[in-house]
DNA sequence: TATGAATGAGCATTCATTCAT
DNA sequence: AATGAATGAATGCTCATTCAT
């Protein structure tokens, strides 16, 4: 019932994260420059004005919804895999498909935002390779080898295998957020890690049963 | 005679190139929003209103300079991998290699100019999903089929192992392009190419001798 | 019994008064135009909003302020130098010295701040005109002309001779309110005012013994 | 003929001065912050645009507007009473008279403007300080100073009244400038001048001889 | 063909004012 | 009486575009 408040409701604590996730998606649509506070504050049902309220500049709105973004699924997807005690070939798929998971589910892609914006938030960019990049690719290099480790795969080069292991996913995901409309993706980010999963394993795999 | 003309002066047909040219990079490097006119023709060597010249907009340079620089790259590829009478194995492999080479030269990436502007350019995304991504895409799957048809590889899915068989190499050339100096890349292209191929080579094939 | 409320706690009486004394010294400092209603509201520690339940507008308060610092003032001047039946010396001496007491003891200054925004403000600039300047002023004269028909003065121009008696303290006493860091001056506004009375009552006097 | 150029006229070497003219009338009138940039584009007869190709900023372009105005006006008050060789009393005389006349004939009144801005403008304020306050002052001062050696004047404070000299001057020609209507002043600046120094040197004069 | 001064619409930001609480 | 979140008109500044030279 107070639900249907006026123009003038008062929200301090909602504001934030409404202004964040209607600026994320028009951030992710039409890229940094080109998305006006008139468009968020109107996406986030508020006047330009009210912006400076929380946020005081379209940068640091930027970065804060970067930031606010990213946080939350930094150490999930860590924990998943490090706390078992399975094989390397189980943890190493349970982290990707809870990865692929997580980013079929994403209305937004950051990944594709720091691609477009890379360049002129260099700060920012320093931010999220080291918090983000680095951070998932050690966690799957650390999977692969454990995996050598313990006799599941060949010796191998664990920097390139990470690099395509992650590669379709993220790609997949950065097309299906970028050309929907003109390129429909048919399947989800768990087939395709499955199938992709599938095939390097047994390219990988010493023998037949540690594919799965 | 005109070509030995001094080393300043330029010869007026080049300078639609020479635009573009400086033009793709700062597009690349910004963003088409956040590129200036100025920016453009400084790098190019001219004045701001020598741009228009040539070109009638912003937005005409900027459909000009992705156009320009994805036309003749279009026929060479598919030369290449079609006209060959080798297995679809080597075809393959061909195709591949040629692409990550073509992509290692490039200075700046489309690839990742068309993900971050699709949204604000509708029209030039069509034409570029429909001449570059569906073609390109079209040919790995004619050769996977072809793979198949022919008992090299296992029955699969060629949508899929074509998105998996590009990704690793396009996402790491334009992570080279955005990430460049936090995250440099150390390998070319082509070896992460090989790597891949022999892992889901080895992972498909029928029987070993198929994966080279 | 409120009396002896919290020290933070005000009655409420007193509120516009604290408030236009937050708001005349930062009008002073900074100008009408760059002072903003959150600062004064954070100098006189209430918020925004309550300055509008004292003050119609920032004009209005702008303009309370001025009046309300002019009135008090009005009265005091003409009393004493009217009452009094000394000689025109003296009751010059003595006018000039209760105004000159009176801006040394100001922590801003009217006379600075009307300089600076009479443009923007006729109305009340013909108010300040009318009430303070012109009365003033035409003490001084009154003073003058009764020095000169008693014979203490030579026949001079009140009008000017008003104007040149209360220059040197009245652009001084701006100066000091303006470039106090950068230029301080050393000596007060009495010491100045018997400086220059001594000079011109010296140069104005018909007799010696009229000086003082 | 071609003076009555059209709107896109070029006038590259006039404009900053045409700007400059236009923007100290209105910085003076109205005070920096009241001043919007498309009055003052529109006194200057261009548009806001154009404002800065010459200014990169309305700090900038008020800034400019203070010091082209105070520098022209620096060397010549010094020449005129140094050189000279009469008496302290001539040279004293012809120094104010000479300052009082370029007071008469100014538009604007920098003074003014700096006792209203000084508050917002602290670096300004010093090299206005420095440059014009402090040595307009240090030529009073040695010129009575130069006086009471010669025995031209009775030993005397020459801070004070160099002060004193300058005060009704200045003050009335920033009272001119800013009550010219509700309070206009009948005669100008010399003969308000002449009329001090009658009186000042008369009362500092040692001998009557020394007054003129 | 080439220039670059000038334009003006567009956008980020500010701040006096309002009003639900 | 007091608050402070919200508003929106105003303003400094930018930049794609035009045009006289």
């Amino acid at each position: 019932m107070s639900d249907i408040a006026g123009p003038r409701q008062r929200r301090k604590e909602a504001r934030p994260g409404e202004i964040i996730e209607a600026a994320l998606i028009l951030f992710h649509q039409k890229g940094y420059a080109a998305t006006k506070l008139d468009d968020i504050a109107r996406a986030a049902g508020v006047t330009k004005g009210t912006l400076y309220l929380y946020f005081p500049s379209k940068e640091a709105l930027f970065k804060a919804a970067i930031s606010e973004t990213i946080h939350p699924n930094l150490d999930r997807i860590e924990e998943l895999a490090l706390k078992s005690t399975e094989s390397a070939t189980i943890r190493l798929r349970t982290a990707i498909h809870s990865w692929a998971t997580a980013l079929n589910e994403c209305k937004g892609s950051i990944s594709k935002l720091m691609i477009s914006e890379a360049g002129n938030f260099p700060e920012l960019t320093d931010f999220y390779i080291e918090t983000v990049i680095k951070r998932s690719r050690a966690l799957l290099m650390l999977l692969i080898k454990a995996g050598v480790d313990s006799g599941e795969f060949r010796q191998t080069d664990p920097d390139m295998l990470a690099r395509i292991l992650f590669s379709p996913i993220l790609l997949t995901s950065i097309w299906r957020h970028t050309y929907a409309s003109q390129d429909p993706i048919t399947y989800d980010l768990n087939q395709l890690a499955q199938f992709h999963l599938d095939i390097v394993l047994h390219g990988i795999a010493i023998a037949p049963e540690h594919t799965l």
